[in-house]
RNA sequence: GCGCGCUUAGCUCAGCGGUAGAGCGCUUGCUUCACACGCAAGAAGUCGUAGGUUCGAUCCCUACAGCGCGCACCA
């Protein structure tokens, strides 16, 4: 057995376990072993336990940017799933948790491009589509899924042989990959185009003028932000001296307006309507119309019309056959149709040269401060531009069913609040504009050739074929994220499937997926719809959403506010145990998470409490089953009421653990986990059991290190999901013999066996906390008089029940309020200070030193505090409302409490009564 | 505008019909042979506001306020 050092320390622990685990293959679903226990009966899973095999656990990692790097975010999201899967190990299970990266391409690209721009001075247009694509992979190559790597020293427990890149398939120098995801991808393009769910149309989309693409709804945020709500005046075209007065939030837009309309029922302007106008600037004449969208009662009840620019007014102008004129660039910059006055201008300057050529017309009526919301592009963090373009629209398969699926409850989502945003979501749910304008990403399985079309995994035959340019969004590919990465390519669905021992069969449908609420329709959902509509089954039973990681006073981390510490630094600097353990103590369920560093000191101290509690525990002898007992050799006799109390301690735990990983509340976990080691364990237990442990009753001695060992053991055992490495550390420290505490199984309650013939019985627990109770009382004596904890002194006892006849009772006391020697009274001894508790009076004799009016102001103050709640309680005593309508519970208790607070007082006065002096 | 969540000790958060809890911070004492990344003692809260239900409300209901978040074609 190696000395522990005094301190512990991370860095050695966590570098050597981890690297054993995998080479161990720790991690490392075996299908083989392994059985699926969906739909299977209890007794039906014992036969396959019989036979050796393992029921399987899976979850699939939300799988990370290629580029990104570990942040706060990553850190609760993956040691939460590390804490499922740890757990689900030492229960018995085969346990995949299966990691990956998605390509991110508008990311990807982006960062590709710059760095191409900056080390050659290039663009991807001047190196090509495929050059540029070896550019890419190099990137990744060299700085792709550093993450992956960064999770590992978070501790993580993945199946790493089974990583997945959501473009396997596509690199041209690895063409054969263990899971052809790509495949999969256009496998899913293609019959969806085949059922006449995808389609190709000319509308109105999210445009990021940076990225140069189309985005999804999803992908473009709404930001509350202040600007400007214009007045402008348009003339009527046959008389210049008439206008109309339109309100506008995007002046430059008013260069591509085609119309102006009103409200068909707005008296105002009836007479107005089939006339023209004339478009300043532009001189456009343009026709005001009747349009029943227009709100009379909004702005001035004229509203331009820009089809070209505007959702809305994309509609109307296909109801009414409006010309849609494109004034702005897909590069955000006006195009030649905003005239020769504004072509090659960016958007917005193009703004203020509108206004102030409107203004120096006199055509701005006024201009009111107007707080709207802007659509910006996530990515890019632009205000994203609606944009008319040729795309591929998803009509979304399966909805129906994966709506059910979680109202159902076939789905649970933790906490449920997100279902009611889940279905609200999906009731509304609009087509999807699924094509790319990148490079980067999947192609579009689509080839024309002049008015043919070939749709189909294969390219064509024959020449002339042109390939669609355009690439998938990436969600596109990772919807199918928990049944794509678990077979080898689409082809092979149906025969995997049929192979009782393969990947699909035994790891699918994955349990517990944890994820954050920002993905839910970005993921979340589309998974769903995909597992329903390609695999024929729900992806996963529970959806958990962690929060989201915010600073100390509430803002959202980010890289641009600088206020996302670098987990890694934190790991560095007080490990990963500690950085874990702080983020989920800290974590409740579907609550944001406000992280403050101070978190992880917490868990430093609390790795550094269990290393020196462990290093006490192996300074006293050898282990359990060796020299001592182990707890299967003993029974009620063998055990102080401290014993019992502990172990009840941690059969309470163990059961309310159960309770709180049933309803994913990590942080009541590690706060029992807590409490249970720090309060009840080193603070009472390893202390009390001091006075066992210096005397010199062997046998005692050893019951005594037998349920220490239990405790630890069971300890770590609990521990070990949340920090991994201390606790595998400890494990061989305190059991020279073991293996690996990864599969060493996870606590369970105590039969009622077990317990009965350990005497664990609730009196047990009542006198231990009273024997507390007599200690806090005899310190706050010592501590009022000022005498130092660390200075022996005698106190006296007028012992109410028998306990002081028991040796082991007094010793403990003796070790617990540092007194010698303990005398037993029958009265006070003269001039002593005194408290009452359960346990009897506790006398700390001052010969002489007492201040008689001090104590006698200290009991009177006591008496007074025991008054106050005396009085509150025979108030309601005294309430025939509450004596006549509550349980009878409830008024026994309180009567109870009234007698015992009365004894307190009486005994109090009586400790008065012997202080004799003025 | 609609919906959701939060509001408890200086700070971060538990609790949830019947004497208000933890950690950090603070005050005091302690290098006592596991731990100063520690031990012991202590101070500190009209549980956002106003109503209602109840014998009794921090807890349930209603309204309001503040903060946060989703959704929304009001230009």
């Amino acid at each position: 057995m190696d000395d522990l050092s005094k301190a512990y320390d991370p860095a050695l622990a966590e570098e050597k376990w981890y690297q054993q685990w995998l080479d161990r293959g720790d991690f490392t679903a075996d299908p083989s072993r392994a059985f699926n226990g969906r739909g299977l009966s209890d007794s039906q899973k014992s036969e396959q336990r019989a036979l050796g095999l393992k029921e399987a656990y899976s979850i699939v990692i939300p799988p990370p940017n290629v580029t990104g790097i570990l942040h706060m975010g990553h850190v609760l999201n993956n040691t939460i799933q590390d804490v499922l899967a740890r757990r689900k190990r030492m229960q018995g299970f085969e346990v995949l948790w299966l990691p990956g990266i998605d390509h991110a391409g508008i990311a990807t690209q982006a960062m590709v491009e710059k760095q191409v721009r900056k080390e050659e001075k290039k663009t991807r247009h001047d190196l090509g589509r495929d050059e540029f694509l070896k550019r890419v992979w190099a990137w990744k190559d060299k700085h792709g899924g550093i993450i992956l790597q960064q999770l590992k020293k978070l501790g993580c427990s993945c199946d790493w042989t089974r990583t997945v890149f959501t473009m396997d398939g596509l690199d041209p120098r690895h063409p054969d990959p263990r899971i052809n995801y790509s495949r999969w991808v256009t496998h899913v393009f293609v019959e969806l185009h085949k059922k006449g769910l995808i389609y190709r149309g000319r509308r109105m989309v999210n445009w990021c003028v940076v990225s140069r693409t189309a985005l999804s709804d999803e992908e473009v945020i709404m930001k509350q932000t202040q600007g400007s709500m214009w007045f402008l005046r348009y003339p009527l075209a046959d008389n210049p001296e008439k206008h109309l007065v339109v309100a506008t939030t995007r002046p430059e837009t008013m260069l591509g307006d085609t119309a102006v309309a009103v409200n068909p029922k707005d008296e105002r302007y009836s007479q107005w309507i089939g006339k023209k106008l004339k478009l300043p600037l532009v001189g456009r004449e343009i026709p005001i119309i009747a349009d029943e969208l227009v709100d009379p009662a909004f702005g001035t009840g004229c509203v331009k019309v820009t089809p070209a620019h505007d959702p809305a007014d994309f509609e109307m102008g296909n109801r009414h056959n409006l010309e849609q004129i494109q004034v702005i660039g897909f590069d955000g910059k006006m195009t030649s149709h905003a005239g020769a006055d504004y072509t090659g201008m960016d958007r917005y300057e193009c703004r203020k040269k509108v206004v102030s050529d409107l203004e120096a017309l006199h055509l701005v009526e006024k201009i009111d401060a107007y707080a709207n919301s802007v659509g910006y592009s996530e990515r890019a963090d632009v205000p994203a531009e609606p944009m008319v373009s040729e795309q591929w629209f998803l009509k979304y398969p399966a909805v129906k069913a994966s709506l059910d699926a979680v109202t159902s409850g076939q789905i649970t989502f933790w906490p449920d609040r997100w279902a009611k945003v889940y279905e609200h979501w999906m009731d509304g749910i609009k087509d999807w504009c699924i094509s790319r304008q990148l490079w980067w990403g999947h192609r579009i399985p689509v080839w024309t050739r002049n008015s043919e079309i070939h749709v189909g995994m294969e390219p064509p035959v024959g020449d002339g074929w042109l390939q669609d340019p355009d690439v998938l969004d990436t969600w596109f590919s990772s919807w199918l994220w928990p049944f794509a990465t678990m077979i080898s390519a689409p082809e092979k669905l149906d025969s995997e499937i049929r192979n009782p021992k393969s990947e699909i069969s035994v790891f699918y449908p994955t349990h517990d997926l944890a994820t954050a609420p920002e993905i839910l329709f970005f993921w979340v959902a589309r998974m769903i719809m995909a597992g329903v509509e390609f695999k024929g089954g729900l992806p996963f039973h529970n959806v958990y959403f962690n929060g989201i990681v915010r600073d100390k006073i509430g803002r959202k981390m980010s890289k641009t506010l600088g206020n996302s510490p670098d987990p890694l630094d934190l790991i560095g600097k007080y490990g990963a145990d500690a950085l874990r353990l702080g983020t989920m103590r800290c974590a409740p369920l579907g609550l944001d998470v406000r992280f403050d560093e101070q978190q992880v000191e917490l868990g430093r101290n609390f790795c550094n409490k269990l290393w020196n509690a462990a290093r006490f525990r192996l300074s006293q002898g050898a282990p359990s089953g060796q020299s001592i007992p182990t707890l299967q050799d003993l029974s009620a006799n063998d055990l102080s009421s401290d014993d019992k109390a502990i172990l009840m301690r941690l059969d309470a735990a163990v059961r309310e653990i159960e309770g709180a990983f049933a309803r994913y509340e990590f942080n009541q976990i590690t706060a029992q986990l807590y409490e249970l080691f720090w309060t009840h364990y080193c603070d009472w237990y390893l202390e009390a059991s001091k006075a066992t442990l210096y005397g010199t009753d062997e046998r005692a001695k050893a019951v005594t290190l037998c349920v220490m060992d239990h405790m630890l053991n069971a300890m770590l055992r609990l521990l070990h999901p949340f920090t991994p490495f201390i606790t595998e550390e400890l494990w061989h420290a305190i059991n020279p013999s073991a293996s690996s505490i990864q599969f060493a199984p996870w606590p369970t309650p105590l039969s009622p066996t077990d317990a009965s013939r350990l005497g664990l019985q609730p009196d047990v627990i009542r006198f231990v906390g009273q024997k507390q109770e007599a200690v806090s009382a005899g310190r706050n004596l010592r501590a009022s008089y000022n005498i130092p904890a660390n200075r022996k002194t005698p106190f006296a006892f007028t012992p109410q029940g028998d306990w002081h006849k028991s040796a082991h009772e007094v010793s403990v006391l003796k070790i617990l309020l540092n007194a010698d020697p303990l005398d037993y009274v029958t009265t006070a001894p003269k001039g002593s200070a005194s408290a009452v508790t359960p346990l009897g009076t506790i006398h700390l004799p001052l010969e002489g030193l007492v201040d008689v009016e001090a104590e006698r102001k200290r009991l009177t103050a006591q008496i007074g505090k025991i008054e106050k709640e005396l009085l509150a309680v025979n108030a309601k005593l005294n309430d025939p409302g509450f004596t006549g309508r509550a349980p009878k519970e409830a008024v026994d208790k309180h009567r109870a409490r009234a007698d015992e607070l009365k004894t307190d007082i009486e005994k109090i006065h009586a400790q008065i009564a012997t202080l004799g002096g003025s």
